[in-house]
DNA sequence: GCCGTTTTCGGCCCGACTGTTTTCAGTCG
């Protein structure tokens, strides 16, 4: 799927562009384009094909015809005209925090700097600060961005960012000066990766907080610091921003600083159609204030509901508000189970005591137990023997259990040829089977897609574990056609896992959001191998989420007679 | 470049911080 391949050729373009001094609207228009490619889960080829690219948001003529053009040939002759005579290094300056296409065309073209080593140079001979609008201020802050750029952390798995986050905040609701203080940005969104974490607080004192801020003791460096926002690089190289504002003004802070950009820029957009102006302290018609208080009144002002910040992405949500057809996203609370652990019988390290345990403080009614099936032998796959072993154990303890029932469940080994790891004789005599690849990652992308199908026609396959078998940051998804995937999947009843372990997060939201469409079922499992991680069930909820997914969307919430009737 | 029950032309979100500025442009959120 060429998708964010050719997003990625917009984004560049709209670099090469901006640099040149195009007008900004249509180097705009090239981001939106790229966003729009991004977040389409169809493959944009078949897209393409029924000549439906001019449907897509921000995308119309000329775009439609590049992505064509990019399709056929590999190229797009416009990027290609207009990158010419300027290297890769000299436009991934702008990656430098500070430099914008302004400044880095000014050194360019005066004083002919291609490469960081020439840029640097020119700061410290003094050359850059002899241009207009440069000084010697400029060139330190150059020199401080090149810095912070080497050393930046790329963007960080939700799960990873979200301890953090909550402990910064944690300290800013300590500050004397503040009232309240919330997580806001793509951290309150749920987004699956974090840029930074953005943290909003209201204050008596502003100068106060601000100053408490950029003086806690993980601070490096303060980027900035004026008298309603600071930011800051923290240790490990993370940047923290903090807004400040007054309490009446919190929840059109709140909902400016949680965003998107995008969903921000149309709501906005629509304010001004209706005669009003939304911005960070609130709604106004002329220099009235009309509300601002609650974050519910910046919506209802525009005449939407109010909605979770998990689909604020500008992917159809407003749209859906002004109809009244926001979805009844599922919540934490309505999970009843967690659908792929595993116990120390393969290569988990707790017992399956502690899973119980740890399942009813999570107040669960089942947990299935999915252990690895008998091949994947560096993961202590189960031969059928100890599968027979473990089920008169699992009867045991569940004999012993009030409202928790743990499922005989396992992970089976999809093979490098299509078969499955255990005959069905043995299959039947599970309470919950997921499917899943460990091998042969790299295989052809028909080959592998009917690999997974052929699993799902298995009756006795509940479920795809980790679909994709991408690695956040890490590691590519196979080549598996997933549209492919879903509709066999509507078709065998076969769930499909949103797996939560913060590497995985796979399904993702944007395919989550198809599978809906398609009528295919999710079940969330956190793939636990600690008994901590079993906590990473948040993040699989969060993912549904911003998929857009209800309750009947996902396996988990059915109580255990519904769950095994699915069977 | 995209888009449209106000428009097929003329808009395209709005504000904070910094540095170099004597009134504002550039960059970022
Ligand atoms: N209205 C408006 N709001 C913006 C703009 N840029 C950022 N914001 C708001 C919405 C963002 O969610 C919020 C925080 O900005 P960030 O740059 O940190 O983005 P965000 O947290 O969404 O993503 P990230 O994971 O940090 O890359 O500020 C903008 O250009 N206009
Ligand atoms: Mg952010
Ligand atoms: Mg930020
Ligand atoms: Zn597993």
């Amino acid at each position: 799927m060429k998708n964010s391949e050719i997003a990625d050729v917009f984004d560049q373009l709209a670099d090469v562009l901006e640099f040149k001094g195009e007008m900004v609207f249509k180097v705009n228009s090239y981001r939106k384009a790229a966003r729009t490619l991004r977040d389409t889960s169809e493959d944009i080829a078949v897209v393409a094909a029924e000549n439906r690219l001019a449907n897509l948001p921000g995308i119309g003529k000329s775009t439609a015809e590049k992505i064509q053009e990019y399709l056929k040939t590999g190229k797009i002759k416009k990027y290609e005209e207009e990158r010419k005579g300027l290297s890769d290094e000299l436009i991934s300056m702008l990656q430098i925090p500070g430099m914008g296409p302004k400044s880095l065309a000014l050194i360019h073209s005066r004083l002919k700097i291609d490469t960081f080593a020439a840029l640097e140079d020119a700061i410290h001979s003094g050359r850059l600060a002899e241009l207009p609008g440069m000084g010697e201020k400029k060139g330190e802050n150059i020199l401080k961005g090149i810095q912070l750029l080497r050393e930046a952390s790329k963007r960080i798995p939700l799960g990873v960012a979200l301890p953090i986050a909550e402990q910064v905040l944690d300290e800013v609701r300590k500050f004397k000066s503040v009232r309240r203080a919330e997580l806001a940005g793509s951290l309150r969104r749920m987004r699956e990766t974090i840029g930074d974490i953005d943290i909003l607080a209201s204050a008596s004192d502003h100068k106060k907080a601000i100053e408490a801020f950029a003086a806690l003791p993980q601070v490096k460096r303060v980027l900035a610091a004026g008298t309603t926002k600071a930011s800051v690089i923290v240790q490990g190289n993370q940047q923290i921003d903090l807004r400040v504002v007054d309490e009446e003004c919190f929840g059109a802070a709140l909902q400016y600083f949680t965003g998107s950009k995008e969903h921000n820029i149309k709501l906005r957009d629509i304010a001004k159609g209706l005669g009003l102006k939304i911005n960070e302290y609130g709604v106004f018609r002329g220099d009235k204030k009309v509300g601002g208080k609650e974050e519910k009144e910046i919506y209802e002002a525009i005449g939407l509901q109010w909605m979770p910040p998990e689909i604020r992405e500008d992917r159809g949500e407003i749209e859906a508000a002004k109809e009244g057809s926001l979805p009844a996203l599922v919540t934490s609370k309505q999970i009843k189970g967690d659908l792929h652990v595993h116990s120390n019988f393969s290569d988990g390290r707790a017992t399956l005591e502690q899973l119980a345990e740890q399942a009813e403080a999570l107040g669960y009614k089942y947990i299935a137990v999915t252990d690895h099936s008998q091949s994947l032998k560096i993961a202590r796959g189960l031969t059928p023997e100890r599968v027979e072993q473990k089920g008169k154990e699992i009867q045991k303890i569940n004999s012993k259990l009030k409202s928790l029932k743990l499922l005989l469940g396992t992970e089976l080994d999809i093979l490098g040829d299509g078969g499955l790891d255990y005959p069905d004789k043995l299959l039947e005599k599970f309470d919950w089977v997921v499917a899943s690849i460990h091998s042969g990652f790299k295989q052809p992308r028909e080959k592998i897609t009917r690999r997974i199908t052929s699993a799902m026609e298995n009756p006795f396959v509940d479920c795809i574990a980790h679909p994709t078998g991408r690695l956040i940051g890490q590691r590519s998804p196979y080549e598996v056609d997933v549209e492919e995937l879903l509709a066999v999947a509507a078709k065998t009843g076969t769930a499909i896992e949103i797996n939560a372990n913060y590497d995985r997060l796979d399904l993702d939201d944007i395919w989550c959001k198809r599978a809906k469409e398609l009528g295919v079922k999710l079940a969330i499992g956190t793939d636990a191998h600690h008994l901590d991680h079993m906590n990473m069930i948040r993040l699989g909820v969060a993912v549904a989420r911003r998929g857009w997914l209800e309750a009947t969307d996902i396996l988990n919430t059915l109580p255990l007679k519904k769950l095994r009737q699915k069977r």
